[in-house]
DNA sequence: TTTATTGATTACCTTTTGGTAACTGATTAC
DNA sequence: GTAATCAGTTACCAAAAGGTAATCAATAAA
C-alpha cells in the first residue's frame, strides 16, 4: 500500500475554518458580548473593553457587519450618532460560545490537573 | 443610571479563548486531524498538509502534545523513530468541531445568499 | 474662544507570526 | 564513498497583526 487514501477532511476544515475566521482572534467575541450586554455607542464600547484600540475597534466591526453579527444604524439626530446592535444571527452563536466555554473548562481541569 | 452593571462576562470568555488558544490558529486542526487518520511520522504529517513548514509543524505539534492532543512516543528502533498519536482527550473535541462545522456551513448560507 | 465629545481615519512603529533554506547526527541503500 | 531518509534546529527574512498618537468635521458646553 504505497499511497494512503485520505478522508475527505476539507468537507469538515472549510466550515470549521469560516466559524474560526468569523469569531477567532483576540477581539471578536469580546465586542459581540460587549454589544449583546448592550453598549451601543462606539466609545461606549471601547471604554468597556480595557486595551482595545480605537483602530482595532473600527476594523472589527467592519468584519463582525460583513458577516452579519453586528448591524450598524445611523440615527441622524443633531450629532450624528451610530448605533451598534447585535442581530438575530449573533443570537445562533449561543450553542458555539456554550460548546467552546465547556470545552475549555474541561480541558483546563484536564491540563492543571483535577 | 450612570454606571452600568456588567454581567459576568469573563466566567465564560476565559474558557472560551483557552479553546480557541488550543484549535485555533492556521495549522492545528489540520495536523490533529491529519494525525486522528493515521499520520504518525514527522515527514509522513509534514507531507500530508501541503504548504506547512517543518518549523511550524515542529512547534505546533510541541504546543498539542503540552495540551495534551497529541501524545509522542520515541521507537527504539535502529533510526531513532518518533510516533504521534491522537490521544483520548483528543476524542473529546470531536463534538467541539462539530459544532463548529455546524455553524459554519450555516454562516455561509446566510453570507454568500439563501 | 477654548475644550470636549462624537465616529472614525491615517501615518508610523513594534511585535508576533510565518516561511526558506541550510544544517545537524544517525542510519540505510547504492 | 555518495546520496537519501529520519526528526528536527537554527539563522535569517517577510508579512501580518496590533498599538500610539495625531487629525478630521461636527456640535455642544464652559
Amino acid at each position: 500500500m504505497e499511497k494512503k487514501e485520505h478522508k475527505d477532511c476539507m468537507s469538515v476544515l472549510v466550515p470549521v475554518r469560516d466559524t474560526l475566521d468569523v469569531i477567532g482572534g483576540k477581539w471578536k467575541l469580546l465586542i459581540l458580548i460587549s454589544v449583546w450586554e448592550g453598549n451601543k455607542y462606539f466609545r461606549e464600547i471601547e471604554r468597556s473593553i480595557p486595551k482595545l484600540s480605537t483602530k482595532v475597534l473600527a476594523k472589527e466591526l467592519k468584519d463582525l457587519e460583513a458577516n452579519k453579527l453586528i448591524s450598524r444604524k445611523v440615527i441622524d439626530d443633531y450629532p450624528v450618532r451610530i448605533e451598534y446592535t447585535v442581530t438575530k444571527h449573533t443570537k445562533t452563536l449561543q450553542n458555539v460560545i456554550e460548546t467552546l466555554r465547556d470545552w475549555g473548562m474541561n480541558h483546563r481541569k484536564k491540563i492543571l490537573g483535577k
